[in-house]
DNA sequence: GATCTTGATCGATTATCGTCGATGATCGAT
DNA sequence: ATCGATCATCGACGATAATCGATCAAGATC
């Protein structure tokens, strides 16, 4: 492998729907809520604590869980999320690889086991 | 500091920011090249190595060069575009806290010099 | 000075996104 | 069976965003 390994615009695309993920501020206020909680939270919890409308939170959430950086569990009439740990070490990877901190020949080995 | 310290609407907003830089994957692809490159290229160069036109690359590094991830140099008639080296801290850590991984009390220690 | 190269900007088009209020579906409690 | 709570979905709206081709301005070259 002479030359420098280059992604694949597959993978740009990939990389780029997580960061997109937390492109807009209320998500990264909720993910941060999640990170640090305790204990999985519900929608009325998480609404609570932010200044926008519970079917906003309900809709963010669900842009999070389509990354599957939130996971979710229906109990009752109530959802619990929570922060998916996988995403902890797949993410910050991409982000490494993006800013030429590790070579790109590592991204095989960054497959989220979801 | 009792309680567990939250980041505000604000940092939010900044970081989301980031974020939304890379939240497309012509400019995953574009800041990928620049962070791997030996020398700064130019938009011809940057333009040779992907699919869309000159008019979009061009656009998409002054995106990136909002958030400063990227910095430019004009010389003669071509612009020499690099990865900007303080950003390769800064936006590692942005992620950290996002993800609960360092608790939010680093932020302050977080500003981007530029 | 005429021409070529380079890259930023403009205008237009189309698609996506963030937010809201209202409605609906589901479950628990009375 | 009815009511209340919880949350997802719907429809709408305005705002951004991605891309393109064409144009334009500024340097280099002859």
């Amino acid at each position: 492998m002479k030359q420098r390994m280059s992604i694949e615009r597959e993978t740009a695309t990939e990389w780029a729907s997580w960061f997109r993920a937390l492109g807009d501020p209320t998500r990264v206020l909720i993910l941060h809520l999640l990170a640090n909680a305790e204990a999985p939270m519900t929608v009325g919890d998480i609404t609570d604590q932010l200044d926008v409308g519970q079917s906003t939170v309900s809709h963010h959430l669900a842009t999070l869980a389509e990354v599957r950086f939130v996971l979710v569990d229906q109990v009752g009439t109530s959802s619990l999320w929570r922060m998916n740990a996988n995403c902890l070490a797949c993410f910050p990877s991409a982000v490494d690889v993006v800013m030429g901190r590790i070579p790109a020949e590592f991204t095989n080995a960054m497959e989220c086991s979801r």
